[in-house]
DNA sequence: AACTCACATCATGCCACAGTAAGCA
DNA sequence: AGTGCTTACTGTGGCATGATGTGAG
């Protein structure tokens, strides 16, 4: 028996909401979706069916289960013989599809229930398959290398695949690809477009600030704001009581810099603090000397050094007794497993300065575009706050006169 | 260099009310 | 221990407002 429906209870969810962080049914999911023009825009999945609780990452075909990336993992492991399984890409979708239409996005499931009437509520209408509101959710391309993923994702050109997310090199992907399963490689080169520092042999992928596999990671819960990007980057830091947090926030920056996925860096952090890592002094990895060598990289700051850090914060991340879930939707992992960090490839002299300087500039950019989006914690609060009617943003009493209604952005007088 | 001003950005509080937790019988 | 009721608290989003930061003069 699954997990039941978050929002009524009563049926068995099916579907995952990241915004919502809530699994429902596909009647409430349909309901809580048609809302409104925002709510509409949520990126649902298909529920793990093993776990239960994240949402699925990929369909094995033999076992005709919808898994996360973690029971994927944990299923389809290396060393045993059902990692030979043939799986599929599970995709997200926005709007509200009707059966049909969940259908043909998940045509491996061929007993797919019926969610009752394709028009949403309020008159919305459905949305369409093919205006791009549906995406792959682990960011991948689809249908390569002769796999029958079930729906193509168009992409016009490379801006629209920044935009819709696709192929922006999620964790789950390079895990897949690392790993060699049979989840298909990439048809697009993500080398065409993803900047790289000085190694231009890397085939690895940029990490998308907006995949959106980690769109709901909370980013309020842990202050991570990168403030120090300067000083590791050849000013000296003298306070020995700031040198360890600071390197730590450093060390994100750079990872910033270089495009990493900004939810590594707090999945990390958010590890690391559970571990006491963060507030107190205690060494940050899995080994003590890495926090000496955070601190050294401050004193003397050089581009490997930082490498030396961010190599003992991967293992951090990866080594021990803990579930693998916990990683999750950390690309710890996957960095762990791409080796080399691109940033590390020896660069000539001549290169360096003018790498810095880019890197710091787009490492500025990113972080002034950077989005901090709350979680919301209770989704069914999140829906009645969507169309609650307000008065110069302020909530009003059922009945009374209201300036801003979500619904029909209409006054009522 | 110090100061003022204008503008931009950020943080906070407010509102109604369903849901939740705690306390009590 | 379990049940039912009451009470207090929480959290949700858009807007207004004050605080803070920044750059020009």
């Amino acid at each position: 028996m699954g997990r039941m429906c978050d929002f009524c209870g009563e049926q068995r969810s099916m579907v995952y909401c990241r915004s919502d962080a809530a699994c429902l049914c596909l009647s409430c999911d349909r309901n809580v979706h048609s809302a409104n023009a925002l709510s509409r825009r949520h990126s649902r999945t298909l529920l793990c069916e093993k776990c239960n609780s994240q949402p699925a990452f990929v369909r094995c075909v033999e076992e005709r289960i919808s898994l996360c990336q973690n029971c994927d993992w944990m299923e389809h492991d290396g060393s045993s013989l059902v990692s030979t399984h043939k799986r599929l890409n599970v995709n997200c979708y926005s709007g509200c599809p009707s059966a049909a239409e969940l259908s043909t996005i998940w045509s491996f499931i061929l007993d797919f229930p019926s969610a009752g009437d394709s028009t949403c509520e309020q008159g919305f209408g459905s949305m369409s398959i093919s205006d791009n509101s549906m995406k792959n959710c682990q960011g991948r391309p689809e249908n390569n290398n002769g796999q029958d993923a079930p729906v193509v994702v168009e992409v016009n050109d490379v801006t629209d695949m920044d935009k819709l997310g696709v192929w922006k090199g999620s964790s789950s992907m390079r895990q897949l690809n690392i790993k060699s399963h049979n989840v298909g490689q990439p048809a697009v080169s993500a080398t065409a477009t993803s900047p790289k520092i000085c190694c231009a042999r890397t085939k690895v992928p940029r990490i998308g600030e907006d995949d959106c596999f980690y769109e709901d990671f909370d980013m309020d819960e842990v202050d991570l704001n990168i403030e120090n990007y300067e000083e590791f980057f050849g000013v000296a830091l003298n306070d020995p009581e700031q040198l360890f947090e600071d390197g730590i926030d450093s060390l994100f920056g750079m990872k910033d810099m270089f495009g990493v996925d900004s939810n590594y860096q707090s999945a990390c952090v958010a590890e690391g603090s559970s571990n006491g890592l963060v507030h107190g002094l205690q060494p940050a990895c899995s080994n003590p000397a890495s926090a000496d060598s955070i601190m050294s990289s401050k004193t003397e700051p050089k581009f490997c050094l930082t490498r030396q850090a961010h190599s003992s914060l991967s293992f951090s991340g990866l080594t021990g007794e803990s579930s693998a879930g916990d990683y999750q939707d950390c690309g710890a992992s996957s960095m762990l497993l791409m080796g080399e960090p691109p940033w590390c490839s020896p660069c000539p002299e001549s290169h360096a300065s003018t790498t810095r300087s880019s890197a710091v500039m787009r490492y500025k950019e990113k972080k002034k575009a950077r989005k901090f989006e709350k979680r919301v914690r209770y989704a069914s609060r999140k829906a009645r706050a969507d169309v609650r009617r307000r008065v110069k943003g302020r909530f009003i009493k059922a009945g009374d006169a209201y300036d801003y209604d979500p619904l029909s952005q209409t006054r009522s007088y």
